[in-house]
DNA sequence: AATATTATTGACTAAACGGTCGAAACTGAC
DNA sequence: GTCAGTTTCGACCGTTTAGTCAATAATATT
């Protein structure tokens, strides 16, 4: 009646319209998806993605281990998922902006907007940065896994492009993207060592003030 | 005739003064030690630290698996031997700044070395990254992970002190750090999978420029 | 209700890995 | 050269883990 289909749709039914389940079996085999899924995002976080064992992942979602495999064909699988969700989140924060606003707020708008992220989702926060990590290593993994960071760029790209003129190059703005994407992972992330968790809201505003002065200058010029 | 110290003293060795190895036994040792530490640098920058197996160490280093086992006891150990040293040899490059630059030039110093640093040692740079992610992780493993964070943290607060008011606190110098740190780290992490590597070089200058504006404003403020 | 289809289960297997240990090689002292 | 102390070696063992599969439960169809 209903057969999983084979890996390809299996992201699209997590990022793309969600696909209302009409009958009892499509739905008992969401909810298994979506307790497979948020299950696995709590260990990746906790323990580490390579740390994490399928068995982890199973037994906290409180389901056969066979499930697992009946859903996704590996770690790296299940993964990809989540952190295509959590890209996609991103980005939708990120697109819901201003028609009218200058290119401050935009920019504004851009760092306020991974801040809001980080706070609300740590554990994709996480996520995102493990995935960020994949720069040497294995070959295979590491092209399957930037393709969503690829699509984070581009977002910001089409978000900024109305304000530059039309000569700027992609170059530039994919500067800019790596220059805010890089302050703002990586503040948060020795942030969340160097201080205390209240003292990072106040302590980013006024280099915010400063880093937007500095991007706009930077791409206007 | 020689014993290998105990845990507490390997780090010493690594990263304090190297003790001159004097007869031929001593030099066999040293030698073995450095064959394991600069396999397993590549190692867990080829594959991450997690997936890196003892085996892939002493098999790259050309070596028995007991010999691992005399040297470290684990391997969390030689990853702490190797952020040690990372660090150290990051603090060493920024602590040889002009005695008489004025914040602005100390602020560049610190970047362009970052800067320097991670081009000369990309397999340290993603090492230190790794670390980096221990958020939520083990408590254990991210405790002494971070003491080495610290450190580098130290050594950027001494490096600014002069510049500051003395009522400056330390709060705000280590937000200081934060942010360039995360910034420059951050940066390159996304520059890496962003730019192709000859653009780093071109696009960090005005950003850089513009980022010195804000972290001097930032901190006198 | 009976039957067919599909999802779920968890015991099982094979492989991989961490860590050990006795043998062998190396070195220095005599 | 011999002997004692030390390092190196790699086969070995116990554990853990990824992945399988036959049995079972849940649902759909007739």
């Amino acid at each position: 009646m209903m057969t999983i289909e084979p890996s390809g749709n299996k992201r699209d039914g997590i990022v793309g319209i969600p696909k209302k389940p009409v009958n009892r079996t499509e739905k008992r085999v969401a909810k298994t998806q979506k307790k497979l899924l948020s299950a696995a995002l709590e260990v990746f976080s906790e323990y580490g993605v390579d740390a994490a064992t399928i068995d982890d992942i199973t037994q906290r979602a409180d389901l056969g281990k066979g499930t697992f495999y009946r859903h996704f064909s590996d770690k790296a699988e299940i993964m990809g998922c989540l952190i295509d969700h959590a890209i996609e989140k991103l980005i939708g924060k990120l697109r819901n902006v201003d028609p009218g606003a200058t290119i401050q707020e935009a920019l504004e708008h851009i760092i306020n907007m991974h801040y809001q992220f980080f706070l609300e989702n740590q554990d994709e926060f996480i996520l995102l940065f493990q995935g960020r990590l994949f720069l040497k290593l294995d070959r295979q993994i590491t092209e399957q896994m930037e393709e969503p960071f690829n699509r984070y760029f581009e977002a910001i790209e089409s978000l900024l492009s109305p304000y530059v003129s039309e000569k700027m190059d992609l170059l530039r703005i994919r500067r800019f993207a790596c220059a805010v994407a890089g302050f703002v992972f990586g503040f948060f992330s020795f942030a969340m060592i160097g201080m205390e968790s209240e003292e990072i809201e106040t302590s980013i505003k006024p280099l915010r003030q400063s880093f937007v002065k500095s991007l706009s200058s930077f791409l206007v010029q």
